[in-house]
DNA sequence: AGACCCCTGGAC
DNA sequence: GTCCAGGGGTCT
């Protein structure tokens, strides 16, 4: 479900609700997640001052004032929200946390693809799931050389899907930053032009901006921290729209799979030479 | 690079 | 019933 976008947004109406409150307690409902969640895993954070959360790439990094960092990743379809301590817990609901003065934080995951973990601030960039993480897409960072330097022939499509290379990105926003930039999926990345990849790193930071501003992309069941839908779905120009016409030239979109993922692309307007 | 795996739920 | 889904880890 959440790419980039979706959980950045989430980070933004999260962290004033919870910022500076005090971890209470938290219960374990669900324990099955991508990696099972061990019976203590939150103790070392209960009574700990909440003083941030930021972001890398999909991860969400809670940071307490006792050095601790609780990593949450939404996976497919994960959600944090919150809730009213007597409301009943919807089904698929892992984890709640109690804060001061707050409402109930709940993590809820039907397809169980995410993952919450809590470890040491020091350990935080050794962290198997953050250590291999590329640049991030909105930083100076990512530039065309980021592109460039990648190795091998792989279409750009799967570079931009490879969390290696950068992070964050997902199949709804690599599909519409590629449309943008007027570059079929399947060009191998080491043909690409100097200027087209200048051009796409422009469309992917254009794109990602764009997106947080309406919130992110609800296309099903995404929401932000507080319920709200995304409403970037009604800017896509490409994806999930197969067999409609192209909004540049009225070419049917095309749909594809590439790594078993759908592509969605012009035929027309995105160049495959 | 690609196939397969992990899961539930919604559309058809 | 079948197919599809915004994630990514782990094998060959």
């Amino acid at each position: 479900m959440p790419e980039l976008p979706e959980v950045e947004t989430i980070r933004q109406t999260l962290e004033p609700v919870l910022h500076g409150h005090r971890l209470l307690s938290s219960h374990i409902y669900e324990c099955r997640l991508r990696w099972t969640l061990p019976d203590h895993l939150f103790e070392s954070l209960h009574g700990a001052l909440l003083l941030k959360i930021t972001r890398r790439g999909k991860y969400l990094l809670w940071h307490f004032d006792v050095g601790r960092v609780m990593l949450v990743h939404l996976g497919m379809s994960g959600r944090l929200g919150m809730a009213t301590p007597r409301e009943p817990l919807a089904p698929h609901t892992h984890v709640t946390w109690e804060f001061s003065d707050s409402p109930l934080i709940y993590y809820r995951d039907p397809r169980r693809f995410g993952m919450i973990d809590v470890v040491n601030k020091e350990r935080l960039n050794e962290h198997p799931r953050l250590q291999l993480l590329g640049v991030e897409p909105l930083s100076l960072q990512f530039t065309p050389k980021t592109l460039c330097q990648v190795s091998g022939h792989r279409n750009i499509k799967t570079v931009l899907m490879d969390h290696k290379v950068v992070a964050g990105l997902g199949n709804i926003y690599v599909n519409e930053a590629l449309f943008m930039a007027g570059i079929h999926p399947q060009r191998q990345q080491c043909h690409l032009t100097k200027a087209e990849c200048t051009l796409l790193v422009e469309s992917i930071k254009s794109v990602l901006t764009r997106a947080i501003e309406q919130g992110g992309t609800t296309l099903r069941d995404y929401r932000d921290a507080r319920g709200e839908p995304g409403f970037f779905s009604l800017s896509l120009q490409v994806y999930g729209r197969e067999n409609e016409p192209c909004l540049k030239c009225q070419t049917p979109i095309r749909r594809s799979v590439q790594s078993g993922r759908s592509t969605y692309f012009c035929p027309q307007c995105q160049n495959l030479h």
